[in-house]
DNA sequence: CCAATACGAGACGGTCTCGTATCGAAATAG
DNA sequence: CTATTTCGATACGAGACCGTCTCGTATTGG
């Protein structure tokens, strides 16, 4: 029997078809349903809002057609989270404060479209009681770009580009902290253009005259 | 019959009680309500699944006795907030490094108490559907921080101790963001105790060997 | 053609919350 | 004492959503 999970990962909770006879399952249907979550999640519905009957609703779907293929909703918005991301990044590689800003400008860019915001202040809130989906955003959106930027940091210390009594984590959070501050918790504030480079540049230099 | 608002705060959206005759309102009331939905928020239940019937059985009281004093959940929101609000901070105001780490200090303490991220995470995510309870976590909590470490920093660039060409708004967000980052966003990050003092330090220093 | 499955739509009984109303008891002012 | 208001408790009808199930139709493999 082959599980052909949605996305490309395997065993993601409900029952799938097996291969045998029988109308197969629309993509466009699944796309659909996806798409909804994701409208309503960045118009600023609160994850708990979303029942499965709004969800089908919105998606001019039959409720069973959801429960035909999730397990409950933490299920779907696990396999939402994931439609959602991504391919990784791709670096310059030339220096490290090239790469730092292309990192930095990655989350801004980020931070501009509503919609990754919005579903992440839902996974924050709802981290307690959907323990799934916040291991599954740590999983496929956290721990990649932090390896990815450690890396970049490892470099710049190995090049003499970076102090090397400074512990990486922190010099990771020192850079990614403002820029999320700005994108994640001040919506107000504006994202210039020249916003990665400017925290880049000042961190590398610190703030003493 | 005189509409006033309750708490110190006019206007507050419910009707209130004259001066006349009749039983007053219990403060041991309202204090168990709002007590009670602070100990619900941090057992991690979303905002959105407070509903009035839940909030009065956990704080053992009538339903009505709710309604009596406020609008709505929206109206009962913003004074949890209040109430849950601590005074402003004091600062020792000696050099502006040592008032630097004491406040970032301060958001580190409030990082471990648990009850104040999962009401931010909760404020955040229900920003777009609660507008007044977003605004009032910016005029009583954001806010007033802000400006305080925005006073320190032009004390700093004052006194020579930051350099002048940088952003006051900039250099907040260098500081603050890093502390964010750790308290609210990452919750399974450790708060060692000096971490205050290593973000200012290697803030204040640069990454740069 | 036939068996099997998916589809949209919605009925079904159950639970939960809503906001209002009513109850008897308690507390206060005049 | 009386009038008035608050207290906890609970009843009420309205309505949303739950998860399952059943329609009639559509789409596949054999």
């Amino acid at each position: 029997m082959v599980h052909i999970a949605k996305g490309a990962h395997p065993a993601e909770g409900a029952p799938v078809p097996k291969g045998g006879p029988g109308r197969p399952r629309s993509e466009a249907v699944q796309q659909a349903i996806i798409e909804g979550v994701l409208r309503l999640v960045d118009e600023g519905v609160p994850l708990t809002e979303l029942s499965i009957e709004r969800i089908a609703r919105t998606a001019g779907v039959g409720k069973a057609t959801i429960y035909r293929r999730w397990d409950g909703r933490e299920a779907l918005f696990v396999d939402v989270l994931r439609a959602f991301e991504e391919p990784d990044q791709e670096l310059p590689g030339v220096s490290m404060r090239d790469d730092l800003v292309c990192l930095l400008e990655g989350l801004r860019r980020r931070g501009l479209t509503m919609r990754s915001s919005a579903l992440l202040h839902n996974v924050f809130a709802q981290m307690k009681a959907l323990p799934k989906l916040w291991e599954a955003y740590h999983t496929t959106v956290i721990d990649p770009r932090r390896r990815l930027t450690l890396d970049v940091l490892r470099r710049g210390a190995a090049n003499g580009e970076l102090r090397t009594d400074v512990d990486l984590e922190m010099a990771n959070d020192l850079l990614v902290g403002p820029m999320l501050l700005r994108t994640v918790m001040r919506p107000e504030a504006p994202l210039d253009d020249d916003l990665a480079e400017r925290i880049v540049d000042t961190v590398l230099e610190g703030l003493r005259p």
